[in-house]
DNA sequence: CTGATCCAGCGAACCGTTTCGACGATGGAA
DNA sequence: TTCCATCGTCGAAACGGTTCGCTGGATCAG
């Protein structure tokens, strides 16, 4: 029989006779073959494979994007490739190359470079759908999935002003980043409301690592005016905050109120428990991963469509734990 | 020109000429060529992939393993295509028959199902280079990177009964994977070295995971004849059992002491600081890598030549915190 | 000057699958 | 009976690189 009938068989593309059917399926048992995905990539121009890029894989909130990130692809079909641009730029641009080469079907990408071209066109000039995962850097050119980071500031840095702080400080992300940016953001708009503004000396960015925020910390709280409340804009910095505390003999909440955001696994065991907003990281993934979806099977329909790009935001969610006390009357 | 120049010069595999090399270059450039892995692939047979399959992807020591992975595959030119088998041996069949159709050049696998079949063979028949990391399952078919389990749990072990405790319990993993056996039997050989035994009630064995450790720990700990001591076998376990302590109002190390093997990120900020033994799991995924990288080329040059699988053994090693103290004489 | 040597560049086959048009057999309608 | 659809199967081109062997011009020694 010829190949074009066991293709047929295997891709159940046309119809092909009981007895003959069954005679290939016997072969294909017997010689236990699979067909080589090289060979019918190259022929039907995809890949099913899903690329994801996350700015950095020691960072534990990647992790469970990871995770999540492999069910969801898995669950469409595809296979997770996982790359770590360890929030260089030039990473960034060797791994979208590389992409290219492997021709990925789409990409999930925390950016990096702020010169992020939002097209990202293969070797037959198709553009490859690209959808943004947590920051955005090219705002509106292609699409993305965040969360609200203002909203999150403000919702945390609110419940710390009801509980009667002023002095209230924060260590969050780069400026440069929407992350950063947006959770710094968010607390000056929440004390601004209320006629308030942090002190400089209490608005420290730094990378998104636990060491990092370690030192800054460390240095914020030995120093004279120490604040009252303070705000640590991701999980793995709360656990530098947390580490802080334990070496400067100061007891959560006694001496001083923590927050922060963006859950990381694990945290749940930390006592006190933490207060924070949790990002619904799985439905961010999988609403990534269906946009992908998506755009993919839309691409190789109509590759001339030029749809506007989506933006999704969600909305994080307060959790209250008890890392966090009134401030008492001194 | 002919595309066979150009595929000179890409691959750099033979002389051309400056000029027309300039010429090439320049055009790649221009035309922002990158050439198809597909049809390289299939003309090659290889992909310049590697997969990692790992048993439990939502557990943080498997988040380092992938992190670590990541970083290896990239330096050795590979990328690396991630699976969560999620403890389930139907899926890691489907896992190992989806990597067969992605052609992928190796495999790390953290193995699950018992009978696997050691031999693992590509369409051509040739086989492809496996390495079982942290379990095995064909004890000797395939090469393997593991942990010294034993060790690990005799280490701890140990240095519990050294601080005098005689009521030593356990939570460790499931009894048929060899870390959790490996773990469990360590603590048995280091007890009856001394002519001790642990109590049967004081044996707990399930799954790698915070929730169930955290039931199980509960358990036991509410029990009448408590444990002084409790060596969890894992870092999750670990996280799990604080947790217990936490809700039961007990301290740790006062009222009971913990230790545990196989760190995972974050814990360095729990307090107090937890004894344990920890994994070098970069140099575990390294040397995993540079084994497959190793079997690759070699299956490439000589596909008849059979060498003997390599097993590679670490020493797990012991990290002094403060989460154990000396057996008060009651 | 001539024949051998060398080498940069090229043509074409090939990797394994998909896909489309062709083809022969079969069956129903005129 | 003849003609035309219909349908199951097949042959062959194509996908985009790599690789091997060939060619033709330059170089060099005799």
């Amino acid at each position: 029989m010829s190949t074009a009938t066991v293709s047929a068989v295997v891709n159940e593309t046309a119809f092909v006779s009981p007895e003959l059917r069954a005679r290939v399926t016997a072969a294909i048992a017997q010689l236990d073959y699979a067909p080589l995905s090289a060979a019918r990539n190259l022929k039907r121009g995809r890949s099913q494979l899903i690329a994801l890029v996350v700015s950095d894989l020691a960072n534990p909130f990647f992790s469970r994007v990871v995770c999540a990130a492999e069910a969801a692809a898995s669950a469409w079909g595809y296979a997770l490739v996982v790359f770590n641009s360890d929030e260089k730029p030039e990473n960034e641009r060797r791994i979208l190359t590389r992409i290219r080469t492997l021709s990925c079907d789409g990409i999930l990408l925390v950016p990096v470079d702020a010169q992020l071209r939002g097209e990202f066109r293969d070797d037959e000039g198709r553009t490859v759908p690209l959808v943004q995962f947590g920051r955005t850097a090219d705002r509106g050119r292609s699409d993305s999935v965040t969360i609200d980071n203002v909203a999150a500031g403000r919702q945390v840095t609110d419940y710390l002003l009801d509980l009667g702080h002023t002095l209230v400080g924060t260590i969050t992300g780069p400026l440069h980043l929407t992350t950063g940016r947006g959770r710094l953001d968010g607390l000056r708009h929440a004390m601004a409301a209320r006629g308030l503004a942090p002190l400089d000396a209490h608005i420290r960015s730094g990378e998104f690592r636990e060491d990092v925020a370690y030192s800054v910390a460390r240095e914020m709280i030995d120093a004279p005016t120490r604040p009252t409340a303070l705000y640590a804009a991701s999980g793995v910095m709360a656990l530098g905050v947390m580490r802080v505390l334990a070496d400067l003999g100061l007891r959560c909440p006694d001496d001083i109120s923590i927050a922060s955001t963006d859950t990381i696994p694990g945290i749940g065991a930390l006592r006190p428990r933490l207060t924070r907003t949790e990002h619904p990281v799985t439905d961010m993934v999988n609403e990534g991963l269906r946009i992908l979806n998506d755009r993919i099977t839309q691409v190789r329909q109509d590759p001339a469509r030029q749809d506007p790009a989506r933006h999704v935001v969600f909305q994080p969610l307060l959790i209250l734990g008890d890392s966090c006390r009134p401030l008492r009357v001194s």
